[in-house]
DNA sequence: CGCCACCCGTGACATTTGTCCTCCCGAACT
DNA sequence: AGTTCGGGAGGACAAATGTCACGGGTGGCG
């Protein structure tokens, strides 16, 4: 059912997914203009991922992270399961240490941050494409000093709950727990980020990419 | 500076201060292939963009707002007064009401989101140069809606200093204020925003354009 | 001159938040 | 069998936060 890689006999075939209209073509257009590589889906949304690479049949797909519906990080590991064959390759703004331990989790070939120069996309696609795995090495060390989360799932959910000034009763009311329960969790997570507050705690485990 | 034709005598000279590299590059080659524009200048900073208008004399600054060093909103009101003859095309991620107004109050020309789609870019462009001022008309309502700030100074920096989890205390010895004063302050600011704590104060404010 | 808005500060108070302790349950591992 | 870990919950308590009433001071303006 896949090709095996004979030297090169199509253009890669590359889906990209990006929330941001203007990056998007832009990055549609630039991808485009490389002779070797053709962009075969576009999606604006998380959760239209897997769909259109079930459709399109990708060799590369390039996904940003922060995505509506379905985060790229959850997308990839998405694709790994259902479309086997299609190398992942994230593009994010924040180089966060803990986005890329997450995006190695999820099986992606590489991991990019918008920082960059636009020469390195190609660059990258195909690098993946050949089997490499693309990092930055200072993210890697970055990345590697951060150390896996030491949060529960349940800590997770609370600290992303309390973004935004949601009070306790909030929290609570959303995840359909007691007060009690959100307070407690609260504070190990306080205790386990070393903060002093769910607005610090939340900073900090956004930082390491523990959220 | 050879050719004249009589509407147009040569191409739009644009200035692009966009700091993330992967999106700065991808722009500049998009108006660069666009027959009547030309990318003369490209910096990742705000505070580089008046000497770089000063040196390359632009018709246009496109400018995002979230930039490293100066706001790009500022050097908007900058570039107005040392610049003039520059007409200024605000390009942000954040179609936020107060982001409108404020880039209004500085002089720009036209303010577009990043989400739409690429093909408006350049035709913005031509737009603003022929001095038409372009904004999202939806935007523009939701603007005025949202009205002038009812936050004092001294309520917005305390608004401001309690981002990210920042203590009474933090942001008393921050302004050299009493803890009193900034209770008071922030207490008042919660009541003009109708909030219920700072997160969501500040959270307000933001959106609104009040900070 | 008063009046007003803004600045800065106290003190008292109610509410919320964060901490620590207890307990129960089920799953997993030894 | 026991132990550990995660989820869920309750109570008690201290600290932080938010509210209110009140006092100053300054500077602009009719």
């Amino acid at each position: 059912m896949t090709d095996q890689t004979p030297p090169r006999t199509h253009p890669v075939r590359v889906l990209l997914a990006e929330d941001q209209g203007m990056m998007r073509g832009a990055l549609a257009l630039l991808l485009g203009m490389e002779a070797d590589i053709e962009v075969v889906a576009q999606v604006a949304a998380g959760d239209e991922i897997v769909a259109a690479a079930l459709a399109h049949r990708p060799d590369v797909a390039l996904l940003d992270i922060e995505l509506p519906g379905l985060s790229g990080l959850d997308a990839a590991a998405e694709l790994r399961e259902r479309v086997p064959g299609c190398r992942v390759l994230i593009l994010t703004t924040f180089g966060r240490p803990g986005y890329l331990r997450r995006a190695m989790e999820a099986g992606a070939a590489g991991f990019l941050v918008k920082d960059g120069p636009v020469e390195e996309l190609a660059g990258a696609v195909r690098r993946v494409l050949a089997g490499e795995t693309v990092v930055d090495p200072a993210l890697a060390a970055a990345a590697l000093s951060a150390g896996p989360s030491p949060l529960t799932g349940r800590e997770c959910d609370v600290l992303r709950a309390s973004a935004d000034g949601a009070t306790v009763a909030d929290i609570a009311a959303a995840l359909h727990l007691s007060e009690s329960t959100v307070r407690n969790y609260l504070s190990a997570a306080i205790g386990k980020t070393g903060t002093r507050n769910r607005a610090e705690a939340l900073r900090a485990a956004r930082q390491r990419g523990w959220v």
